[in-house]
DNA sequence: ACTGGATTGCTATACATCATAACAAACAGG
DNA sequence: CCTGTTTGTTATGATGTATAGCAATCCAGT
């Protein structure tokens, strides 16, 4: 017996739907990339320090809205991994950079994360597609600089 | 100094922004839900509760996706606030129905719920508003069944 | 009617995420 | 130079989620 045979008064609701879709979303898209042992803040993580070498670990916890408290097991386990390296910039700051190590594996997260994307963007009927991420993205760049 | 200074590979990727949404969401809707001493999952049960009366644990599990045996302390807690009620049907399986407190709560929670909703919609450009429910059901709903 | 497989509720456990508070060292501006 | 802020860190707790296992019960095919 499908459990849709009951009554889904969630399904209606925009926050509970967004709610759904992330956490599928997200399960999905960590399966894929545990198999070349990232997860998935590792590989935002990566993808910003490309786009912003020798950032400080601070200024990477602002972008990606994660406590400074909770940027050190990040930062360390990426470290331990050999993907990225620290430098004392201040005695106080470090900078964070890629190694060859780390631009391979970012490379290959890349492709997985750009097929996962494509996929995703295919899961949607092609007359709302385009709106997406317009629509998202109104919900929470604005609020980050509020 | 805005992190909006810095390059952000990520904010063009509609999987990340999903995430960062729906974060950003849910922090919301927990803390107003919180006044009445409800967590959102809490919430969502008790609307499908409603909607659904007499369904048991395991079923309203399924429809939440949320696992049996995280099923047990969320129904404890609505138990034990004085919700809902636990009637066994068989011997083993117990049937979920709101108490009278339940259904008074439930307003309350409704009533936040709505609001919330109305708001959210409401910081979407018009242009892309009505797109958004139906991509995001897309991206999950078929997947339930799957 | 019997038996094997599935279901229910539950315990225990582990991990990921996220939040908060506190701290020392170091920086930055007036 | 002094004060307030920033950085990195430790420690701790709440929450959400996943797995495995268990005993009791249900159910379906024979």
């Amino acid at each position: 017996m499908p459990a849709r045979a009951m009554k889904d008064p969630l399904s209606r609701l925009p926050g509970y739907a967004l709610r759904r879709a992330a956490s599928a979303m997200i399960a999905e898209l960590a399966g894929r990339l545990s198999e070349i042992g990232l997860r998935h803040t590792d590989a935002s993580a990566l993808l910003l320090i490309e786009a912003n070498e020798d950032v400080t670990a601070s200024a990477l916890g602002r972008m990606l809205d994660i406590q400074r408290a909770n940027m050190v097991p990040l930062v360390g386990r990426l470290e331990a991994a050999g993907l990225i390296e620290r430098e004392p910039i201040d005695g106080k700051s470090h900078s964070l950079r890629l190694t060859a190590r780390g631009h391979a594996r970012l490379a290959e997260a890349r492709a997985i994360i750009d097929q996962f994307e494509g996929e995703l963007l295919g899961r949607i009927p092609a007359e709302h597609r385009a709106h997406l991420l317009p629509a998202l993205n109104a919900l929470w760049i604005n609020d980050k600089s509020g």
